[in-house]
DNA sequence: AATCTCACG
DNA sequence: ACGTACGTGAGATTA
C-alpha cells in the first residue's frame, strides 16, 4: 500500500473557514476559523487515512508583513480583524498534533505545495493537495490528486487529470494558460480583457495552448482576435504569474509530518474549546494509531536540528577524538548539481548524535557552517556528488576516508541503484553501520587493496574531471550543425523522390518498414519484436536494389550526428564555454567508468563526416591536450592472464596482434599476410575477447558459421594457453558464483545458476570477457589516480578531462607539454609489471582531432 | 516505459 | 534445441 500524504493550503483553507461559519471564540480568542479549519482537515483525515501532512501558509515579506501585505494584494479585500489572530492558534494546534507546519518568507502557499508535491511524487509518496484554490489544479497528475472544498466547509471532491477535464473542460497542464487568459481578480492576474472562462475554455480546447492561440490570433475573427492580438504580451505575463514554482529551497521532513502523534493535540486543543475537534482526534488515534510509517520517530536514535553557530559547535565539542563526522544525503541521487537538483544533510559525530540541516536551509548552507569540523576527514555516501554541494577547491576539501557507495559498488557491481533506504536524519547514522560492516567486507573479499589504492583515490580524481570540464569551440559545431542540417533537407527530399512516398517520417522504423517492404516491396531481412529490422546492417543488404537506401543510410548517419551531438553538447556548455560530464563510478558490472549528461566516451570517431566533431573539443587559449590510449591493452591483458607463450611472445617481440594471429591461423609468414587474413583474424582477436561463439563471429565478419567454427579451433590450436584460460574462467565462475579481475574486483555470475541454456551460456561469456574488461579497467583507473597524484605533486597545472576506457586526455599549459607527455607515458605504462609490456600512443594537439 | 537505432571502447 | 558476440548512454518514436 502507497504511502500518503495531504499538503494543506492553510490559507485557502482559513479563508473558506472563517466565511463558512458563524463567529465565535475562546475566551474572547476568534475561533470559528480554526473550527472549520480542524472540521476540513479531519475530515480528509477520516476519509483518506493518510501517513502525513504538511499545512502550508502564505509569508509575504520578512519585515514589514502587513504593508507588504497589503501593497502584494492590492486590490483585495484586507484580511478580516478577526480572523489574524486565528492563523497563530492554528499553527499552534497542528504542531502539538505533531504535523508538519510550513511558511516561507516571500512565497505563497501554492509555491510550498508545488514544491513538496514533487518531492513527494519523487519519493513515490501519493499526494492529495487540500485546498479551495483551482490555481493548484495545474500541479495534478497520476502521483498528485487534488480534494477541493467548495461550497462552505462540508463539501469536497476529489479531482484526478481525468476529473479535471471533465470538470473544467482542459487538462492540468493546461491551467496556466487558462488562467493566463481569462485572468483572476483575487490573485490580481490581469489576463486578455474580454475573455473569461467560457473562451478560455474554447480556445484552448481548439488550438491546445496559449501559444497555439496567441499565434493563430490572425485568423481569429472580430473583436476577439483583436483583443488577443492587442494583449498578447499580457497574456503571456499573466500565464507566467499564474505559475505555480516547484523548486523553493525547502525540503519536506516526513517524520515532522506524521499522523502518529495526532493525540498529543488533544490538550492544546481543549485550551481552546476545540472540543469536538478533540473528540474527533482521539477516535482517530484510536483507530489508526498502531499503523507503521516508514518515518517512524520511535525507531530514530536521537537527533537534534541545529540552526545557529552556538549549537552547532557544542554537538561537535562533547565528542572529542571523534576523527569522523558522517555526512548522509536524503536520496542518493538528490545532491544540488548545476542541474538544481537538491537533497538534505544530516551529520553524525559518534554513534548517537545526528545532525540534521533545518528544512529550510540549503543543503550547500548546511554544509558549509558544518565544514570547520570537518578536518579529520569524512564517511559519506557518494563523496562526489558531496564534493560538488560543498563546490570546494580540491586543496581545501576534507578528507575522503570512506565512501559507503563505492563500497557497495565493489560488493555488488550489478545492482540497479545504491540509494540508501532510510530518511535523511537516519542517513548518518546507516552510513556509519554501512562503513563499519563494508570496512571487513572488502578485506573478506580480498578487495581492500582496490578500494583503498584505487576505487577511493579515484573518486576524487573524477570530481576533479567532472569540476574542469572540456572546452567547446561553439563557433564550429554551430558551422557543422548547418552543414549537417542542410544535408538531412537535402537527403530527405531525395528519399522522398526516390521512394515515391512523400512525407513520411523518417526517424520510425516502422513508417519506414512500410515504405520499404510494403510499398517498394524490397525484401526483408531480420525480424524485430515489432516488425521488421531497418537497422544499418539489413539496409546495407538491400541497398543494391534501390537507389533510396543508400540515402536512407546517409540520412541516418547526418541526423544522428545532428540531434545527438551538435544539438546537445551546444545545450550543455556553460559559461565559460565548457561541458562538464559526469562519470559514474558505480555504474557498469565490469568496473569500467562510464559517462553521462552528456556521453563524452562515444563522441564519433569512426566516419570522416563524425570525426569532424572532435575539432569542437579544443583546450583552452595557451593550453594543449594530450591524448594517450593503451595500444591493445585487452590482448595484452589476455596473454599475461593466460601465460600463452604465443600471444607473450608476439607482445614482447612488439609484434603487430592481428598479423600474428593471421600468420599463426594460416600457417604462413608474417609478411605473406595479406589484409584480408588480416582483418579476419582481427575480428577473431575482437570474439576471444567478448567470449567467443561461432555464430556471433560468422556474423559480425560475414562468413559462414562453418568456416567461423574452423577460424575458432585453429586459433585454439595456436593458442592452446587462451583455451586453457578461457576453460578455467567458465569453471571457476560455476564453482565460485563470481569471477574476478587481476586486482580482485568481483562480478557475481548468476546467470550461470539458470536453467535457461541461453542465461547460462550469456553467463559463460561473461565470465571469459569480464577479467579482460576488467583488469582493463582497473588498470586505466590506477593509472588515473597516479597521474592525477603526479601531476599534483610535480607541480604541473595539468590536469585529466577525460577518460574513454583506454584512453586518457589532459589539459596542459603548452610550457608543460613536453614534460607532462613524458610523464603521462612513464605513468601509464608502469602502472603494474606484466609478462607483456604495457604500451601507449600519446599525441599532442590543439584540439581532440588533432590528437588523432 | 519500452523499443529501435546507433555512437563509442 | 536454442539464438548470442562484451561493455556502455542517448535520441526519437510509439504504446
Amino acid at each position: 500500500m502507497r504511502e500518503t500524504c495531504i499538503l494543506v493550503d492553510g490559507h485557502s483553507l482559513m479563508y473558506r473557514a472563517y466565511f463558512g461559519l458563524p463567529p465565535m471564540d475562546a475566551d474572547g480568542v476568534p475561533t470559528n476559523a480554526v473550527h472549520g479549519f480542524l472540521s476540513m482537515l479531519l475530515k480528509a483525515f477520516e476519509d483518506i487515512n493518510p501517513q502525513y501532512c504538511v499545512v502550508l501558509f502564505d509569508e509575504h515579506g520578512p519585515v514589514f508583513r502587513h504593508e507588504t501585505f497589503e501593497q502584494y494584494k492590492e486590490g483585495r479585500a484586507p484580511m478580516p480583524d478577526d480572523l489574524i489572530p486565528q492563523f497563530d492558534v492554528v499553527k499552534d494546534v497542528l504542531a502539538a498534533m505533531g504535523l508538519g507546519v510550513m511558511s516561507l518568507p516571500g512565497y505563497e502557499a501554492d509555491d510550498l505545495i508545488g514544491t513538496l508535491s514533487l518531492q513527494c511524487k519523487q519519493k513515490g509518496i501519493y499526494t492529495l493537495i487540500l485546498t479551495g484554490d483551482k490555481d493548484d489544479l495545474q500541479l495534478v497528475d497520476d502521483d498528485v490528486h487534488m480534494l477541493f472544498t467548495r461550497r462552505g466547509i462540508s463539501e469536497t471532491v476529489l479531482y484526478d487529470p481525468a476529473g479535471v477535464k471533465d470538470a473544467f473542460g482542459i487538462t492540468p497542464e493546461q491551467v496556466t494558460d487558462w488562467k493566463g487568459l481569462m485572468g483572476d481578480t483575487s490573485d490580481n492576474i490581469p489576463g486578455v480583457p474580454g475573455v473569461g472562462e467560457k473562451t478560455a475554455v474554447k480556445l484552448l480546447s481548439e488550438y491546445g495552448s496559449m501559444d497555439q492561440v496567441l499565434e493563430n490570433a490572425h485568423s481569429i475573427r472580430g473583436k476577439l482576435g483583436e483583443r488577443l492580438r492587442e494583449h498578447a504580451d499580457l497574456a503571456r505575463m499573466s500565464r507566467e504569474l499564474a505559475t505555480i514554482k516547484r523548486d523553493l529551497p525547502v525540503y519536506i521532513s516526513l517524520k515532522d509530518a506524521s499522523l502518529a502523534k495526532l493525540a498529543d493535540g488533544v490538550p492544546t486543543m481543549k485550551k481552546y474549546q476545540l472540543n469536538s475537534a478533540s473528540e474527533r482526534v482521539r477516535r482517530l488515534a484510536a483507530k489508526g494509531g498502531k499503523q507503521e510509517t516508514a518515518a517512524d520517530v520511535d525507531t530514530l536514535p536521537d537527533w537534534q536540528t541545529i540552526t545557529n553557530e552556538e549549537e552547532l559547535k557544542a554537538f561537535f565539542t562533547p565528542i572529542p577524538n571523534e576523527p569522523t563526522a558522517v555526512f548522509a544525503n536524503h536520496e542518493e541521487t538528490s545532491f544540488v548539481r548545476p542541474d538544481g537538483k537538491r537533497a538534505q544533510v544530516a551529520i553524525a559525530a559518534g554513534q548517537q548524535s545526528l545532525f540534521d540541516a533545518p528544512t529550510w536551509l540549503l543543503p550547500a548552507e548546511a554544509l558549509k557552517m558544518a565544514y570547520p569540523y570537518l578536518k579529520n576527514g569524512i564517511i559519506t555516501h557518494h563523496a562526489k556528488q558531496l564534493f560538488h554541494l560543498m563546490n570546494l577547491p580540491a586543496s581545501s576539501q576534507p578528507p575522503l576516508v570512506f565512501d559507503t557507495l563505492v563500497s557497495s559498488y565493489l560488493h555488488n557491481s550489478q545492482e540497479r541503484s545504491y540509494a540508501l533506504q532510510n530518511f535523511a536524519s537516519r542517513d548518518a547514522q546507516g552510513v556509519l553501520d554501512l562503513y563499519n560492516k563494508h570496512k571487513e567486507q572488502l578485506k573478506d573479499e580480498g578487495m581492500d587493496t582496490l578500494y583503498q589504492e584505487i576505487e577511493l583515490p579515484l573518486t576524487t580524481v573524477l570530481y576533479d574531471m567532472e569540476a574542469l570540464g572540456f572546452q567547446v569551440d561553439a563557433k564550429v559545431l554551430e558551422r557543422l550543425g548547418a552543414d549537417f542540417t542542410s544535408q538531412t533537407e537535402e537527403l530527405r527530399q531525395s528519399i522522398y523522390d526516390l521512394t515515391g512516398v512523400a512525407g513520411f517520417n523518417l526517424n520510425s522504423p516502422q513508417q519506414l518498414g512500410k515504405v520499404l517492404y510494403d510499398t517498394l516491396g524490397l525484401p526483408t531481412q531480420r525480424k524485430t519484436k515489432s516488425g521488421y529490422s531497418t537497422d544499418a546492417e539489413a539496409l546495407e543488404a538491400i541497398a543494391p536494389l534501390h537507389p533510396s537506401i543508400e540515402k536512407i543510410l546517409q540520412y541516418r548517419q547526418v541526423n544522428k550526428l545532428n540531434s545527438t551531438y551538435i544539438d546537445t553538447l551546444l545545450r550543455q556548455m556553460d559559461s565559460k564555454g565548457r561541458i562538464h560530464s559526469t562519470f559514474d563510478q558505480v555504474g557498469t558490472a565490469t568496473g569500467r567508468i562510464s559517462s553521462n549528461d552528456p556521453n563524452l566516451q562515444n563522441i564519433p570517431v569512426r566516419t570522416a563526416m563524425g570525426r569532424d566533431i572532435r575539432r569542437a573539443f579544443i583546450a583552452r587559449p595557451g593550453h594543449v591536450l594530450i591524448d594517450a590510449d593503451y595500444s591493445q591493452i585487452e590482448l595484452r591483458i589476455l596473454a599475461h592472464m593466460s601465460k600463452d607463450e604465443t600471444m607473450c611472445d608476439a607482445f614482447n617481440r612488439d609484434q603487430d596482434i592481428h598479423t600474428r594471429t593471421a600468420a599463426e591461423i594460416n600457417g604462413v609468414t608474417l609478411e605473406e599476410v595479406t589484409a584480408s587474413m588480416r582483418s579476419d583474424a582481427k575480428a577473431v582477436n575482437f570474439g576471444i575477447v567478448y567470449g567467443i561463439s561461432d555464430f556471433g563471429l560468422a556474423r559480425n565478419t560475414g562468413i559462414s558459421i562453418k568456416r567461423a567454427s574452423e577460424f575458432i579451433s585453429r586459433y585454439f590450436e595456436r593458442y592452446p594457453g587462451v583455451k586453457q584460460y578461457m576453460d578455467s574462467c567458465v569453471r571457476f565462475g560455476y564453482e565460485h558464483g563470481y569471477i574476478a579481475t587481476l586486482f580482485g574486483r568481483r562480478r557475481l555470475l548468476n546467470e550461470l545458476k539458470s536453467g535457461n541454456a541461453n542465461t547460462r551460456n550469456f553467463g559463460e561469456r561473461v565470465a571469459m570477457n569480464t577479467p579482460i574488461q576488467g583488469t582493463a579497467a582497473d588498470i586505466i583507473k590506477a593509472a588515473m589516480v597516479n597521474v592525477a597524484h603526479e601531476l599534483r605533486k610535480q607541480g604541473y597545472q595539468a590536469r585529466l578531462i577525460l577518460t574513454v576506457h583506454d584512453e586518457l586526455i589532459i589539459e596542459a599549459p603548452e610550457a608543460e607539454a613536453e614534460a607532462v607527455r613524458r610523464l603521462l607515458r612513464q605513468v601509464m605504462e608502469g602502472v603494474i609489471k606484466l609478462d607483456v609490456p604495457l604500451k601507449c600512443d600519446i599525441k599532442v594537439g590543439f584540439s581532440w582531432y588533432d590528437t588523432k
